[in-house]
DNA sequence: CTCGGGTAAATTACCGATGGGTCACATGGT
DNA sequence: ACCATGTGACCCATCGGTAATTTACCCGAG
């Protein structure tokens, strides 16, 4: 597949790219299941570019957390800080559906289950689904204290559930390809009142 | 370490032992994430016994799959039909919980999401996942068509929500050995009621 | 009781393929 | 001419998997 040099695409742009690419694999394979090679060749490119722009896998993950992370913060800020005080959960989905309805991929990426258990990588995930958690977190306190459980762990589990349930939500999003994100907020809508009323 | 030779353990117990080491392993690492020599090591014993036993790696896999798939599908059963048609939800937790009380690993092996996407492993999780879907569905229906919505595709999705859910569950307490079985099932009997009353 | 010998339980040493990562070099634009 | 962009070829550890071989147990013949 041809020669060297340059072919008109800025170091900016090729990283975008690399990123696009590397998120959709890691989100769908897993950190351990992807090649650093695989990523290259579904770029179209060679594997030592990518070393050249990012140092290592880790070095690619990361900047595929930060990436999304990024993205997710920010929209799921943004719905909190628009619909006041009231009911948030639909609306913090609604905001992660329109966010990655063109990166599916992008949530599991930050919720991979197997991520190796030490470095930085790690710690970059905690952070930013600690953010993540801290948005959600508010709803779900509320919950609970409304109904008269204070117990902090009762918050953490029902935390981990909710954002495990958003996972789920994600990854049959990634496997019902023709919904549309305003049919999935639909849909999600649904099974809360459903809940409610149990 | 050491030289050939048997030591006194029979074909049966070396299977069974193997099989614990691995269901930890897999369910902490993730599929790809396992070696089958990491796990011969952590079993004591050298790689090629592993493979006399069981033939490849996705062999040894499918044997932790049968193996926990089979245990918790019984103890959902016995569960379900011991507790007529109330209330499932939570009886079906407590089911699991008890039974995995000391493999807690093992849910995750029948959720690993980064599964090698061919063979029949991924097969056979599905066979096990949709029993235990088929079981855990009814109390969804009831939800769903209680509220007046029918759409298949939402009961599916609740579905694996529920599944993700429980799955969310399993990984907390899997990060908080204290926990006692009863207590888990305590804690989510108060998420369940805080969630009927949103 | 003991002394083989067959068989089940194990190991060491190895193979080809793949993985992460590096080096030296080739090209294109300004 | 120079620097950013890009590549083919290579290195070494590890991975899945196999071959050849060694050791312990069991059981029947003397």
């Amino acid at each position: 597949m041809g020669k060297a040099g340059t072919k008109g695409v800025s170091r900016a742009d090729r990283e975008r790219q690399i990123i696009d690419v590397a998120v959709e694999e890691f989100g769908t394979h897993g950190y351990a299941g992807v090649s650093v090679a695989a990523v290259a060749r579904r770029a179209g490119i060679s594997k030592p570019l990518v070393y050249s722009y990012f140092d290592t896998k880790d070095g690619l993950y990361l900047a595929c957390v930060h990436r999304v992370g990024a993205l997710l913060v920010d929209a799921v800020a943004a719905a909190r800080s628009r619909s006041g005080s009231t009911d948030h959960a639909l609306d913090t989905l609604h905001a992660i559906f329109a966010t990655v309805e063109r990166h599916r991929h992008a949530w599991s990426v930050l919720y991979d289950p197997a991520l190796p258990p030490d470095g930085e990588l790690r710690d970059a995930v905690r952070r930013f689904r600690g953010r993540l958690a801290a948005m959600g977190a508010a709803g779900a306190a509320r919950l609970l204290t409304g109904a008269g459980h204070d117990d902090p762990l009762d918050h953490q589990l029902l935390n981990e559930v909710w954002q495990y349930a958003v996972t789920a939500v994600m990854r049959w999003w990634s496997d019902h390809p023709d919904q549309s994100a305003a049919e999935m907020t639909a849909r999600c809508a649904r099974l809360l009142t459903a809940l409610g009323n149990d």
